[in-house]
DNA sequence: ACGTACACCTA
DNA sequence: GTAGGTGTACGTC
């Protein structure tokens, strides 16, 4: 090697990886050996060699060699065990890669480099400096940020895949220091995926800060103290035993005994004949052709030629009929899920047979079996469908999981669905898992301005509607969901039901209210222990993020066929635990009978009138902006308003205010109590300030973002219902959320105005009263109050006049009113702080308040203490219709975290009770109002109110019907001592109706 | 871009 | 004192 020629080195290993993840999972066709990698590496090495060629472009390689890791067995290893430790063994479709990747290299005539001891980085690292010496130019092609270290302005990398050169420029743009830094700036932030420890809490951008600052690791850690960040400061003084441990992990050999010399890198003339031989036996047709063509070569005269393959040659991981895992599970019995609806009769016998060991024996069997995404199909033509629609309808269950353009089931387009079943359905524990996706509308990224780009080899839409109409609508095949509601709604909108399901986030969400979240990838995480593909790693996130359809269906495969398998495991482990654990009836009499109700009232949404909310709009703008002025005025100078920092600033920093007190993380606190509490000592700003923020809240969060949520179709707006988000079993409303619009100030009272009935209806609102009270009452078995809501009594005066021995006629507003709060503090879990900062009044004094209303009514003392020690002995509570509610952390040793789950504990039973029993009145409305013959359409659900549509001549009959499902929606599973009333009116608007 | 704090709307 | 969701500011990456 000589001056001024060029060395190529191809990073072969770091090539595999990301070409694997990267590249469309291609397999052979003649027997599905997985070659994806193969094909991306032959074609990169194609481009760069013919590239090459053509000396007008580009750069020239004189010498050429591709790098490969040797063994996981490097010096770094010897120096620190743990390095590269929580790496994962490769997939195995890899694997048989690795060695095709080698075997490619040598049919390409170019020499292939490994070392023992030595990673390819290391031996890259030495050639590119040997042949630097010299006066070479050298290309890595790779683009590792390992070898940015390398990086000089006669070495450069080459990002392949991106085609995109990275010199001295790119690095500092990405890392924000100069190549000759990478080492310290590694050294400082670590690597999590190598296992070298670092130091934490500094990631890239403060590295870079400090080098910047420090110019480089050694003067940093001598000047450490210098640092002005406590934490920042803190953490790197603790990390300084480690770092250079790190320094000497991150640090590439230059030094590697290479056996093979720079000189014999030489690149050499291609071999035709044998690279052609090679890319045919990989059945590579194309770029075979291409190369043949390129070379001269007869291709129909070259037979493939004969490669090893390390490969068990088998589509499928680990058996599934492991004798050691059969061995570790519990006896199995068969659940009799098929039929939905017959397992609530059966909770007596199922348990019995249903040991907890079962659940557990399942979790162990499915434990042994890892998610294994190469098992995955892609489903492209009918026939396979088929096929793989026969073994569902042999099995009786399917997990199905849609992929769509978008999160809004009222917006999103069916972009695929996956499928996934087990071909034992007596044994589902041993049985084979096979799970697929079906791609349907996945476009191509360049985006084609004729027909949408959809790409190729898709089952035409229609005819997957169809197959699909066919599977969801069969009452004799189980579906099984993650969140069903919004597939169903999705599917509603095709025309398609969903008949016959289970849904494993309501099953979940039965079994463990309190106990985490109900989401997919967290129960995956806690029964299953596998992390499922995120789905930002599939389709990108914030700007960079793009919709389903645009993601490429080998990667979506992974993904989708992964969450339909994923759930059909949870739901093995999950659906015993019902009948096992007594909650069989709550999952089928409150949750599952919910899903269709509320896509129902999701997809009919409510009008909205967008001219109110323009017009309040401008109002509010107007309002505020006089009170602006004002309040510059006042401060004397112009401020963000809206920051409570600033403001905290003003008030109580240059105004100098008294009466301050500070949030938890140390900032003056600015909120309506305290601003009040200034208004109150004569101050004429915060008073000013929270007229300000009411009206710019009400703008902001209602006003102007109601209209963005008008659909672009139906011209309604339809809110999101989340089932599983409460720890209570209350529903949650989200975007919009149509639970929390305000009715408590005349001012915003005007924001229901907008709500409206369509021309010739009504909206009817129907509340219940004091529910939670009645619940209470009811459950604590309080003979005062059960009276009391038998007589139709006002119960807030009736707790005043038996604590205060004022008389229920004529009670005065104030007393009535902390008689009010107390009921209310009850309910919430009572204690004397939180009372007293309700009512304005000290401690001591709430104190006296409670105590006077235990005197009072012993009953409830007592219930209180009986559901904390039931929460403590059982670790949960329960409504009176049984749904559980979970409390882990309520033998805390933490007073405070302990009083707080106590506080809880004592509400759940309360507002979950009455969640229940809503819930119960929802499930029955619509058949109750079909019955009758009446046309109101059911919208909303705000905790104890449900909002209908209704012709203006029906409203009449239907105020009757939905007053007496309310009433009685707790019989006949219970038989409350408190009647429950229902207040209901109808009305043009949402405001006048309520 | 993302997470957290704060504030504030509801039952 | 319970249960939620959302908008804005602001700090971190």
């Amino acid at each position: 090697m000589k001056k001024g020629d060029h060395l190529f080195l191809v990073d072969g290993s770091g090539f595999i990886f990301r070409a694997f993840h990267a590249l469309p999972a291609l397999t052979r066709k003649s027997d599905k050996l997985p070659v994806g990698a193969v094909a991306g590496f032959c074609n990169m090495l194609w481009k760069l060699l013919t590239d090459a060629r053509d000396t007008s472009v580009g750069v020239t390689p004189t010498h050429f060699a591709v790098i490969f890791d040797y063994s996981s067995k490097t010096f770094r290893k010897e120096i620190y065990p743990d390095y590269k430790a929580n790496r994962q063994a490769p997939p195995e479709d890899l694997v048989p890669q690795f060695g095709l990747i080698r075997e490619a290299t040598r049919a390409f005539n170019l020499p292939c480099i490994e070392l023992e001891g030595y990673e390819a980085d290391d031996i890259i690292a030495t050639y590119a400096r040997q042949a630097e010496a010299i006066g070479a130019d050298v290309t890595i092609i790779s683009s590792d940020k390992d070898l940015m270290q390398l990086v000089t302005p006669n070495v450069h990398m080459y990002d392949s895949m991106k085609d995109k050169q990275i010199s001295i420029p790119e690095v500092i743009e990405k890392w924000g220091v100069p190549p000759e830094k990478m080492i310290d700036l590694q050294s400082l932030t670590g690597d999590s995926t190598d296992n070298v420890p670092g130091v934490p809490g500094i990631g890239p951008k403060t590295a870079a800060t400090l080098l910047e600052q420090f110019g480089d690791l050694d003067t940093l850690l001598a000047r450490a103290h210098e640092i002005k960040q406590d934490k920042r400061r803190e953490s790197i003084l603790a990390a300084r035993e480690i770092l250079p441990l790190s320094k000497m992990l991150v640090t590439l050999k230059t030094d590697t005994p290479v056996g093979v010399p720079l000189g014999d890198l030489e690149l050499k003339p291609q071999d035709g004949p044998r690279l052609v031989a090679f890319l045919k036996a990989m059945e590579f047709t194309s770029l075979t052709r291409r190369v043949a063509e390129v070379c001269g070569c007869d291709l129909a005269s070259i037979e493939p030629a004969e490669v090893p393959i390390e490969w068990n040659g088998k589509a499928h991981g680990p058996d599934l009929d492991d004798p050691a895992a059969e061995a570790k599970a519990a006896p199995v019995t068969t659940p009799k899920e098929k039929s939905p609806g017959n397992g609530a009769g059966e909770i007596g016998q199922d348990a019995a047979h249903l040991p907890k060991a079962f659940a557990e024996g399942r979790a162990a069997a499915l434990a042994a079996r890892p998610v294994d995404h190469s098992t995955y199909e892609t489903i492209r033509d009918p026939a396979h469908l088929n096929r793989f629609l026969t073994l569902v309808r042999e099995t009786g269950l399917v997990a199905f999981d849609t992929e769509t353009t978008s999160l809004d089931a009222m917006q999103a387009e069916l972009v695929g669905f996956s499928l996934a079943t087990i071909d034992n359905r007596t044994d589902p524990s041993s049985g084979t898992i096979s799970a697929c996706y079906v791609p349907v509308g996945h476009k191509s990224g360049t985006g084609d301005l004729l027909g949408g780009g959809l790409v190729e080899n898709q089952i035409p839409i229609k005819d997957a509607l169809a197959a699909l109409k066919d599977l969801l609508e069969d009452e004799t095949i189980l579906k099984i969901g993650q969140n069903l509601k919004y597939d169903a709604l999705l599917m509603r909108r095709y025309g398609i039901a969903v008949r016959a399901f289970d849904d494993t986030m309501l099953i979940s969400y039965v079994l463990d209210a309190g106990n985490g979240t109900h989401g997919m990838d967290s129960l995956s995480e806690r029964w299953l222990g596998h992390t499922p593909i995120a789905f930002k790693d599939v389709a990108g996130s914030g700007k960079g993020a793009v919709s389903f359809d645009q993601v490429d269906i080998a990667r979506a495969t992974a993904y989708a066929a992964e969450d339909a398998d994923v759930t059909l495991r949870l739901w093995l482990l999950l659906k015993p635990r019902l009948a096992a654990e007594g909650l069989m009836r709550v999952y089928e009499r409150l949750e599952r009978p919910l899903v269709d109700v509320l896509a129902r009232m999701e997809e009919r949404g409510i009008s909205v009138d967008r001219q109110i909310l323009s017009r309040l709009s401008g109002e509010l703008a107007q309002s505020a902006a006089r009170i602006e002025d004002e309040i510059y005025e006042l401060a004397g100078e112009r401020f963000n308003i809206g920051s409570p920092k600033q403001l905290g600033d003003i008030l109580f920093g240059k105004m100098g205010l008294s009466g301050a007190t500070k949030t938890k993380t140390g900032q003056w606190s600015t909120s309506a109590q305290v601003l009040e509490d200034l208004a109150a000592a004569g101050e004429p700003l915060p008073r000013r300030i929270v007229d300000w923020r009411q009206l710019t809240k009400l703008k902001s969060t209602y006003t102007d973002a109601l209209p963005g949520y008008i659909h672009p179709q139906t011209k309604r707006v339809h809110t999101s219902y989340a089932m599983a988000a409460t720890t209570t079993g209350r529903l949650a409303s989200s975007e919009p959320n149509l639970q929390n619009i305000p009715v408590r100030t005349a001012e915003g009272r005007k924001i229901r105005t907008a709500f409206i009935a369509e021309p010739g209806n009504l909206l009817v609102s129907a509340d219940y009263s004091q529910i939670e009270l009645r619940v209470l009452a009811h459950a604590a078995e309080i003979p005062q109050l059960v009276q009391a809501f038998a007589d139709g009594i006002d119960i807030h005066a009736m707790t005043a006049s038996e604590m205060f021995g004022v008389p229920v006629e004529g009670m005065p507003s104030d007393i009535r009113r902390r008689a009010k709060a107390i009921n209310f503090g009850i309910i919430y879990g009572i204690s004397a702080f939180g009372l007293a900062n309700q009512l304005g009044i000290e401690r001591s004094e709430a104190g006296d308040y409670i105590k006077r209303y235990f005197e009072r009514f012993p009953g409830i003392k007592a219930y209180m203490e009986e559901t904390k020690a039931k929460a403590r002995d059982l670790g949960y509570v329960e409504t009176i219709f049984g749904r559980r509610i979970h409390y882990p952390e309520i033998r805390s040793s933490n007073p405070s975290v302990r009083a707080f789950n106590e506080r809880a504990a004592i509400n759940a039973p309360i507002q979950g009770s009455a969640a229940d029993v809503i819930r119960r009145a929802m499930i029955r409305m619509e058949p109750a109002l079909e019955e009758n013959r009446i046309n109101a359409r059911m919208l909303l659900q705000v905790h104890d109110e449900l909002i209908f549509e209704a012709p203006e001549a029906e409203c009449e009959k239907a105020i009757p019907v939905i007053r007496q499902v309310m009433e009685h929606a707790a019989m006949p599973a219970i038989s409350m001592k408190v009647p429950l009333a229902v207040d209901a009116r109808a009305a043009k608007n949402w405001d006048e109706a309520h």
